[in-house]
DNA sequence: CTGGACCTTCCAGTAAGGGGGAAGGTCAAC
DNA sequence: GTTGACCTTCCCCCTTACTGGAAGGTCCAG
């Protein structure tokens, strides 16, 4: 298959199927006599994973990490196990902090309702901030 | 007082300011006769304020335009409200798909702890993702 | 008068994940 | 034989908020 049937099969453009393969996620495809990529059927699993691991929130580069173990014959099991639990306590941490944040926030947008412009003082920028 | 003074009075860089000098944040200060930026002490009230529309989740753009509204004579109130009120929406939306993504993320490390790597098909990438 | 701590401008780069578009080759249909 | 839809490589651009460094000017102490 083409990168364009692959592309529209994986739900992305040729673009980024090639960025990939820069990138080093997908690995280089036979090429036509002609230069054009000819992909395998299992390219389009390959896509479809990495497309799983940023749902799941990881980064190219350790969609990488995972893929270059998995090419070099072994399973990546512990090594996802490690991404997944540092990836779960980041996330701990980034939602306790939005939490703050909204509730910072909140208080803030309530003051600015409450307050007319006409009391604000010239001197500073926003009574509210 | 000269930039490295402001710059460590609102615990920040001589870069940084100059960086938001060109962002359109902070003014262009009085130069000394040798070109040295020379700013007055209410520079520091506006770095500070900077600093504390990022601690509210604005970016500099979004703060840049509570700037010129200020700069412009005018109570920028209903602005900070409207942006503030936008932030809040953000943040409801972030914090949902952070919460979903956990529940994701929690599921996917359950498995990956219960099953044994030479149960996984070698024609599959990672069976936990 | 020299050394070091400041200051100036400008240029380049970072992470992440691509997008835009040029200049050119290829393939199938009409 | 010529459109039009593909494909190729290449290089630059975008976002956000800075950071680093080079080359050069200034100021003050010893």
């Amino acid at each position: 298959m083409r990168i364009g049937e692959l592309a529209e099969a994986a739900g992305t453009t040729t673009k980024t199927l090639r960025f990939y393969e820069d990138e080093g996620l997908l690995r280089p495809a036979h090429r036509t006599p002609a230069g054009y990529r000819d992909y395998r059927p299992e390219a389009l699993a390959r896509v479809d994973f990495i497309h799983r691991g940023q749902a799941a929130g990881l980064t190219l580069a350790q969609i990488r990490q995972i893929l270059d173990i998995r090419d070099h014959g072994q399973a990546p099991c512990e090594h996802v196990r490690n991404l997944l639990d540092a990836r779960l306590a980041d996330l701990e941490q980034q939602i306790t902090q939005l939490l703050e944040l909204r509730d910072t926030i909140t208080q803030l947008r309530d003051q600015a309702t409450q307050v007319e412009p006409d009391t604000c003082s010239a001197d500073q920028v926003c009574r509210y901030l």
